[in-house]
DNA sequence: TTGTATTATATGTATCAACATTATATTCGC
DNA sequence: GCGAATATAATGTTGATACATATAATACAA
């Protein structure tokens, strides 16, 4: 469907504009359906996203610090986030005994067989872009860091 | 800069999910944006995007019920929003007197000023992208639509 | 070594989103 | 007209983010 009748707004004032707002659409419109299929696992997707950086590293702890680097979303808030997991003892805290301000976190083994079932949702998530090659992809990724890399500032 | 040194990641399991990670990258990285610029005038990007729908239909009210259905994040939020905002005196809110479920909600000339300043910093912000010439962003616009119309499910 | 700056994390506050529920008004079938 | 279904908005709860600040440990400089 297109922008204009996604948000029910005709015109825009430029294609910068457009594009704009079909970048914030498009990505809501993501993030909501990976939303859903996470919600039966009772994980949200801050947490999910969490989880997949403590298992690319496991069995190496990882510092709140580099959680924070990791996530999309920058922020400060990598140590909540842990807290909750915690709570659902999908992850551990650890004192760090070479640094006490720093805290280790791994992934539990429960925190693992969670992932592996998120992972079968997920390739079937995927499968709904079957139809979309990579060399779509991959043009479009190129347009996109293009877009990025014209901006002046930050 | 690329994907792969913001986010610390190396590698990615296809080019899909590359694209996946890409978009709400630069969906964050236009939001933070957004965010610093609109700091000084005190109002958050929800508030101003509210704001904005109201001055699109100005002097006409425009009822909770549409402002949701024209906000990018769906929700059922716009009620407080709306609270926030008219407790900053930029919009009023009425019972419509056709139907007294139903609230208008009017921008106010306080609130249709404060837009006027901040059209002047985002015309500043959108200028970073002068480089980025129109059929540029047409290019990447079409490559959105084509990814976002081959989902095939919602 | 001692005092200061820096680093790592935690916490407090305000805002927002998702979801469920509630309150009230309107509409529609009978 | 009356009662049930529906529509509109407000509200309560939980989870998350942005920002500021606090706390504690480490690093560094004199």
């Amino acid at each position: 469907m297109r922008i204009e009748d996604e948000i029910k707004q005709e015109t825009f004032r430029s294609p910068l504009h457009r594009l704009l707002v079909n970048l914030m659409f498009t990505n809501n419109w993501l993030c909501d359906s990976q939303m859903r299929l996470l919600k039966p696992y009772d994980v949200t997707l801050p947490q999910y996203n969490v989880l997949r950086i403590l298992r690319g590293q496991h069995p190496k702890p990882v510092k709140i610090n580099d959680i924070t680097e990791r996530m999309l979303d920058k922020m400060s808030n990598a140590s909540r986030l842990v807290d909750k997991l915690v709570g659902k003892k999908l992850v551990l805290r650890n004192e760090c005994p070479s640094d006490r301000r720093a805290v280790d976190v791994v992934i539990t083994e429960k925190g693992l067989a969670l992932l592996k079932q998120i992972d079968v949702a997920q390739e079937g998530w995927e499968r709904q872009f079957d139809g979309y090659t990579e060399p779509n992809a991959d043009q479009l990724n190129a347009l996109i860091d293009d877009f990025r890399s014209r901006a002046t500032d930050d």
